[in-house]
RNA sequence: CGGGGCGUAGCUCAGCUUGGUAGAGCGCUUCGUUUGGGACGAAGAAGUCGCUGGUUCAAGUCCAGUCGCCCCGACCA
C-alpha cells in the first residue's frame, strides 16, 4: 500500500461532501428523485401523480421553450392555442387513436351542479380537437400547408409517476401540420425530427439516436413514427421526442379536405410532433453527478453565480460582485450574486448541487489582484482547468468562451458514454444477454417482424427504440435468423 | 394492476415488540462573533403521530378499513 493511500485512510472520515443526495451510481432512481427535489426543480403536489414546477424548474422549461420555439419559427411554424376539453363523440372517430389512448383519458362528467349530457375528455394529446378545427379552416390547396404549434399541458391517467419522466399532467409542445401531399407531410415529419435532434444535442447536450419506430411502437393512428432516443446512465433508453406522419388517417376520420389544383376534392396529409418536459428529466440524468445537477449552459437558468467572500466590516467583495454582475447582465449573461449570510463553502455546495455551470469567487485576494476566480462545474476539483483566474475587465469576453466550453465538454462526456454503451452485436445469445443486463443501446440487423420483437421483449424486457437502414445487405436477423430488413437499436426503456 | 417498503416537527428518523404526559439531529427565528469547501455560541418557536372507525380507564403504539408516497415488475404515442 502506498504512503499516500495509507495516509488518507488514517485521516478521520470527513463529513460527506454532499448532504441529502445519495451517490448517483448505486441507485439512479434515489439520486434522481432527491436531486429534483433538493435543487428545487419540482415539489410533490397534493394531487396524485402531479408535481409543482418550481421557479428554478420552470426556468429550465422556459429555456427549452425559447430554444425550441426559435427553431419552430425558423421552420415556418406559428403558435396557437386549442381547448383543453374534447367532446366524447369527436374523440372516438379515429379508431386506432381512441383505442391507444382510452385507458389513460380522464373525463369531466359534471359541471357545477349539472350532470353533463356528453362526457368531455381532458386532452391526452390534441390531434382530435385540432383536426376538427383544420376541417373548418382548410378549403383550398392555397390554404396549405397549415403549420401550427401549441405549448400546452396534457393529462394522462398514469399508474406510476416520476418527476418529469412520467407525470399525469405534463407540459409539452405539440406541432400539428396539414399538407397537400404525402411527400410534403413526410418531409415535415423528418424536418421536425431533425429539429428535435438538434435541440437535444446542441442545447440540452444530450446525444441521441434518431430514427423510425417499429410498427408496434408507433403512435396510435400514425403511418410512421420517428423518435429521438437518449441513453440513461442505468442503461435504459429514454424516448425524448416523437414526430409522426399521420398520412390521411386523421383527415379521413375528421374530414379535412381541400380542392387541389386539379379541381379534385382530396384529404390532406397531417403530421404531429412533440417534446415534453421529460426531456428535462433526461438531461438531468445524463449530466448530473454525485454533487448534484450539472446543467448545460444553454439551458441553465443561471449561467454563472457570484460568491463574494467577505471579511468582517468589509463589504467591498459584495459591492464588486454586484458591479461586475450588472455589467455582465447588460451583455446578456444570466448571472446572480449570492450575498446571503452563509459561508462560502455552503454556497459552493449549494450552487454545485443546483448545477450552475460557472462559479465566480470574489475574495480579498481577488480584489487585491483585480481578478476573479472562475470555477467550472463540468470538471472535478483539482482537475486541469477547473479553476481559472480572469481579470475583472476580461470577464465579459472570457465567460462566453468558458460557457461554450462547458457546453461542449458536457456533450462530449455524454457522447463518450453513449458510444461506449452502444454495442453492435451479431450473436443471438450475446444480444439477449446485453438486452437483459441493460448494457445500453444494442444495435442489430433485424427482420422487423412484430412476432420477433414480442419474443425479444418477453425474454429480455427490451424493445426496439428506433431503426435505421440495414447496414449490411443480406444480413440475417440476429434475434431470429430471418432475413434482416433494417438495423435497430434495442434497449429497455423508461 | 401484481410484489415489497413507508407515512411521527420544514427534512432525515427514533419511539411501536411489552398501551400510561411527544423525542433527537439537521433546518427555522432572534442576537452576537464569523466567512477562500456545507462556521460557532446563546436564547427561542415548531407535531390534531396520514385519515376514519374499533378495542381499552387510557392508543403514536393493538385491530379493521381507507388515502397517499417510494422501490421492483406489468402497462405506458
Amino acid at each position: 500500500m502506498s504512503e499516500t493511500v495509507r495516509a488518507a485512510s488514517e485521516t478521520p472520515e470527513k463529513e460527506p461532501l454532499v448532504k441529502d443526495i445519495p451517490p448517483k451510481a448505486p441507485d439512479l432512481s434515489a439520486w434522481y428523485t432527491a436531486v429534483c427535489l433538493k435543487a428545487e426543480l419540482v415539489s410533490y403536489a397534493p394531487v396524485r401523480g402531479c408535481v409543482v414546477l418550481r421557479p428554478y424548474g420552470f426556468a429550465l422549461w422556459e429555456n427549452l421553450q425559447r430554444h425550441l420555439d426559435e427553431r419552430f419559427k425558423a421552420t415556418g411554424h406559428e403558435n396557437a392555442y386549442f381547448p383543453l376539453l374534447i367532446p366524447e363523440h369527436l374523440l372516438t372517430k379515429e379508431a386506432e387513436h381512441v383505442e391507444g389512448f382510452a385507458p389513460e383519458v380522464a373525463w369531466v362528467t359534471e359541471g357545477g351542479q349539472e350532470k353533463l349530457e356528453e362526457r368531455l375528455a381532458i386532452r391526452p394529446t390534441s390531434e382530435v380537437i385540432i383536426g376538427v378545427m383544420y376541417a373548418k379552416w382548410i378549403q383550398s390547396h392555397r390554404d396549405l400547408p397549415v403549420l401550427i404549434n401549441q405549448w400546452a399541458n396534457v393529462l394522462r391517467w398514469e399508474k406510476a409517476t416520476r418527476p418529469f419522466l412520467r407525470t399525469m399532467e405534463f407540459l409539452w409542445q405539440e406541432g400539428h401540420t396539414a399538407h397537400a401531399s404525402a411527400k410534403e407531410a413526410r418531409e415535415e415529419t423528418e424536418r421536425m425530427l431533425a429539429v428535435y435532434r438538434d435541440f437535444a444535442e446542441n442545447v440540452a447536450a444530450v446525444p441521441v439516436y434518431a430514427g423510425a419506430k417499429s410498427a408496434s411502437e408507433r403512435f396510435p393512428g400514425a403511418v410512421e413514427t420517428y423518435s429521438i432516443e437518449a441513453l440513461m446512465p442505468d442503461g435504459k433508453a429514454l424516448q425524448s421526442a416523437t414526430s409522426h406522419d399521420l398520412g390521411q388517417n386523421f383527415s379521413k376520420a375528421y374530414d379535412i379536405t381541400f380542392v387541389d389544383t386539379d379541381q379534385q376534392i382530396k384529404h390532406v396529409y397531417t403530421t404531429s410532433w412533440g417534446m415534453s418536459w421529460r426531456m428535462l428529466g433526461g438531461m438531468i440524468m445524463v449530466h448530473g453527478d454525485d454533487r448534484g445537477l450539472r446543467i448545460p449552459p444553454k439551458m441553465a437558468p443561471i449561467e454563472a453565480v457570484f460568491v463574494p467572500i467577505v471579511r468582517a466590516n468589509d463589504s467591498s467583495a459584495v459591492e464588486k460582485s454586484h458591479e461586475l454582475a450588472s455589467a455582465l447582465r447588460s451583455q446578456g449573461y444570466r448571472v446572480r450574486v449570492d450575498d446571503r449570510d452563509q459561508t462560502p463553502g455552503w454556497k459552493y455546495a449549494e450552487w454545485e448541487m443546483r448545477g450552475v455551470p460557472l462559479r465566480i469567487e470574489i475574495g480579498p485576494r481577488d480584489l487585491e489582484s483585480g481578478t476573479a476566480t472562475v470555477v467550472r462545474r463540468d470538471k472535478e476539483k483539482g482537475q486541469e482547468g477547473a479553476k481559472v483566474s480572469v481579470a475583472f475587465d476580461a470577464l465579459g469576453s472570457r465567460l462566453r468562451a468558458l460557457l461554450d466550453d462547458v457546453q461542449r465538454s458536457l456533450f462530449e462526456q455524454a457522447k463518450t458514454f453513449l458510444d461506449s454503451h452502444t454495442f453492435a452485436v451479431t450473436n443471438r445469445e450475446e444480444f439477449l444477454e446485453k438486452c437483459r443486463s441493460r448494457a445500453g443501446m444494442i444495435d442489430i440487423a433485424w427482420c422487423g417482424r412484430p412476432e420477433c420483437e414480442a419474443e425479444i421483449k418477453a425474454a429480455t424486457s427490451a424493445t426496439t427504440r428506433n431503426m435505421r437502414p440495414l447496414q449490411h445487405a443480406g444480413a440475417k436477423c440476429v434475434a431470429c435468423g430471418e432475413l434482416a430488413k433494417v438495423n435497430a437499436y434495442f434497449a429497455q426503456s423508461y
